[in-house]
DNA sequence: ATGAAAGCGCTAACAG
DNA sequence: CTGTTAGCGCTTTCAT
């Protein structure tokens, strides 16, 4: 009845890899290496396949290649939140060198919650991922093991550590803090003040900070936390009380560009000189450090390249590249402009 | 000799579902069950299942289960660029509630280019991901027909049209470029700029500027375009030019509230005073814009809801709920505040 | 509430 | 340069 000379099974199934090699009159290993290693066909049984994949529409099917396999080619990346230039910009990076590779980014948020991390992780490994990589070098617990059982690479950035999981590239936040705090001690100013974020990034921050205030003799550092370490209205709050606890502050070191933002505009509003009456310093060294009126003094990190060499890493090691270094260190680097 | 009561296979070889349903004492079936349909079970089977999970620490394979089953609870976003606040809060509020249903991000970024944007959704089709979200309704050709033949929902975000791939949600990106001119010109102003970017939404609102001008008897608008519509660097370096061809302006609108704060840093440097000798407005409403000194008139158009309401009806679709509208116009506002 | 059988669509290893 | 064989680890029916 429906029997015909080319039975077409289901009107419009999808054709697979089998289909193909039939039509290209090859076999289906043949298909699968025009797919994934071209230079290893005979140009003719290249062009072959090539027709027949266009002319049936072939849709290489990934999920069925990775399980035989056992390599995906996405890598998983879990930031506190997506919505801060400062991570965004790592993103930036480190999804440009995959897409070099012809890797894929699985992206999570944890909203600077751990157990989120924990819980995204675990997802990302039933995905086989074929790499990871994390903000932060404090996870919850069993989150170390379980990526070490995995036996894939780990990239943890934005901090360091001398014990990572596998790789770390990033820079000492302690030290930068401390760094700030020299700086404006530098600047004869002694009535410092903090104004950070909840995560164990900016506590380092303001640890090294306090330290830093310290050894250059300055007086101890009034702190104020946010909720949202990348808002411009949170700057502008925290300075407001700011004034009222510690009216005698001379010096603020934000831990983050958008704060500082925040805290300047509030100073014009307030008719408080930046620098005379107030230093105000940021970190990061985001564009609008520089192009804010006036000028903001940061901490410059390189965000977006410690991405990429996240990504690098990760892809030296799925190459099966020579084992590249273990911790990368990119520094910070104090950048002065007007306002402090 | 290596014989036991219990022989370990290869030591340490991973476990599969097989061993932990043996563990358990029940079929495959029952612990693909607590993994996927826990409440199906009998308390006491669940219970046993978990605990053999545990003890031999299985992780679930997705790659295999999404072949078997034809679904991989995965959602692919294709943006511009990530490093834009105003696309990453979009990625933000997709993200949350892709989250909440259990589903995962697969992330990709075109830098811009069309041809990028074909081929990034080529390699997410053969991952076969659940669902799609676009930016923007303008996309290379034979981009529609694959994405409709892959049988999956689509959601195109950052502009309106009445004819999407499948559903849409933005905002009519001319209409507020309009708006924009209207606004100006209802302030008095004649002498009209826009500074813009090179993508297709920009070009909308010029457009929409350009007809709003003609409308409300505004003279001819001058426009420069940059390469960077999110840099502040961009905006103070299009400042300068425009001041250089075209002297007589006195009313900009930005097409993104990043360049609008660079065109003020700017003005403030060159002694121009907002709004009395040049009004700015920017567009997006970023946080800055009610931030900065002076407050920055703006044009709304709340990129987190789009993101928000483009996994929901993604996820409306994929729980093959009611069918969702398919055009959504989330509409925009003009902010007054002090730049113009 | 639980199980048995039958694939999902592809790639690895080896052979020629 | 190309093909054969044998899975990868899970979920789906359809039973019971």
């Amino acid at each position: 009845m429906s029997a015909r000379l080319r039975p077409r099974a289901t009107p419009e199934r999808a054709a697979r890899m089998q289909d193909v090699a039939q039509a290209a009159g090859v076999s289906m290993v043949t298909v699968s290496r025009a797919l994934n290693e071209p230079d290893k066909l005979a140009p003719a049984t290249l062009a072959a396949v090539r027709a027949a994949i266009d002319q049936l529409r072939y849709v290489h099917n990934l999920t069925a290649g990775s399980l035989a396999s056992k390599r995906t080619r996405i890598v998983a990346a879990v930031v506190p939140t997506i919505a801060s230039s400062i991570f965004s910009d790592t993103i930036d990076g480190l999804s440009k060198v995959m897409a070099r590779h012809r890797y894929q980014l699985l992206l999570g948020q944890t909203q600077y919650r751990q157990e989120e991390e924990a819980q995204l992780i675990d997802a990302f490994l039933g995905r086989r991922v074929d790499g990871v990589v994390l903000t932060g070098v404090v996870h919850a617990r069993g989150v170390r093991a379980r990526l070490q059982r995995a036996g894939i690479p780990v990239v943890e950035t934005w901090d360091l550590t001398t014990r990572p999981i596998d790789m770390v590239v990033g820079f000492s936040n302690r030290a930068a803090g401390e760094a700030a705090a020299r700086y404006l001690a530098g600047k004869g100013h002694r009535a410092l003040a903090f104004i950070g974020g909840i995560d164990e990034r900016s506590a380092a921050r303001l640890e090294g900070f306090r330290a830093g205030a310290k050894a250059a003799g300055a007086g101890a550092v009034v702190d104020e936390i946010v909720a949202s370490p990348s808002a411009v209205a949170d700057g502008s709050q925290a300075l407001l009380r700011l004034l009222q606890n510690a009216p005698s502050t001379r010096a603020i070191f934000c831990t983050n560009d958008m704060l500082a933002a925040g805290v300047l505009f509030e100073c014009q509003r307030q008719g408080i000189a930046v620098p005379q009456r107030m230093a105000v310093m940021g970190f990061a060294d985001l564009p609008i450090a520089a192009g804010i009126e006036p000028a903001l003094t940061s901490v410059q990190v390189r965000s977006t390249e410690m991405g990429q060499r996240a990504g690098e890493l990760l892809m030296r090691r799925l190459d099966k590249q020579p084992e590249p270094e273990r911790i990368v260190d990119l520094g910070f680097e104090v950048v002065e402009r007007a306002s402090a």
